[in-house]
DNA sequence: ATTGTTAGTGAGTAATTGCTTACAAATATA
DNA sequence: TATATTTGTAAGCAATTACTCACTAACAAT
């Protein structure tokens, strides 16, 4: 991986990010990045492969983060690291999630396969707890989950992020 | 208001909200709405006035929403309901919420304004209810229904939306 | 040193974009 | 009925789009 093919990823994240993959043309990317819009193509094949590269670099960030969870033993603190995460997000992630939740909205690259392990953590968790109807739990969780991500990726710096995770905390006591 | 412009209008709806507003061009537009691409400038100046139209007949409809809900008169009543309207929104609105959340993640049509009133209502009901940080239970809350508007939107053929109502109102209880 | 491979450029390309314009048909107004 | 206004079309426009290609520069391997 080259300074330029970094350069390259870095811009097209930055920019996908703000304005959404559709808005963004390749060479907005090329000129952002400091480069000719042909490197683009020769190290990425196509638009579509840019955001490709974009992907997999996050799913594997997400890999290693579900594996730090699953670590967790007590079912209890495995729910509550789960429903917190929205807040403890890097702020230098905040692009990559941000361009993650902007491409839910679009049919064409909609993905769904990526919640699918935490919500397989979150039945087995809710089980152990003899939760009445797990699956419908851990779904209403990842409802909330969605909420709190998209509050902390849009209005992070309009709401106050460490007041609302505390008012949430003292709910499930 | 002629046939033809309300077919443009609905298929822009269509279109938008299920590619996003930037993927669609009009000429796509006015061929899924039978008509000719040079009437979409005629009666919507451009492609972001089409957009606008779209969202002044949104505001007008959440306008109603607004009335009805303040003439709920028990506070509890009120939060209740606001929690739940996710749950409620009208199947053929579907397309409308989605072009409006699939909106709030691009820096350019950002509009935050539609919010406040409901967060308004939801802070004064919570003040009458003695809450002790009402501000930051209101945020709490809007995030939560941002994650219910989210996953009825989104997953709404997966997951089952009575199931999750019911089990979100054995929870305040 | 020579050769092969990868990194990088800049000038193209055909297709598509949002939008305009000249004009015709329909409809309202007098 | 005559006239003005609105509704509608088709062709065309400059600009932009994603992408290609011919080429050079850098670097590694033999």
């Amino acid at each position: 991986m080259t300074e330029k093919q970094k350069a390259i990823l870095d811009s097209a994240l930055k920019l996908f990010a703000s304005k959404g993959f559709d808005a963004v043309p390749t060479s907005a990317i090329a000129k952002e990045a400091g480069v000719s819009e042909g490197l683009i193509f020769r190290h990425f094949e196509n638009k579509a492969g840019l955001l490709n590269a974009l992907m997999q670099v996050g799913k594997e960030k997400l890999q290693e983060e579900m594996e730090a969870l699953s670590q967790i033993n007590k079912a209890e603190d495995k729910i509550v690291a789960i429903m917190e995460m929205p807040f403890h997000i890097d702020e230098e992630d905040y692009p990559f999630w941000r361009l993650v939740y902007s491409l839910k909205w679009q049919n064409e690259y909609y993905d769904d396969e990526m919640g699918k392990p935490m919500r397989d953590i979150l039945i087995e968790a809710l089980t152990e707890l003899k939760y009445r109807d797990p699956e419908a739990e851990a779904d209403l969780i990842l409802a909330y989950l969605d909420g709190f991500a998209t509050t902390v990726l849009l209005k992070g710096d309009i709401v106050d992020k460490d007041r609302l995770l505390q008012t949430l905390r003292k709910k499930y006591k």
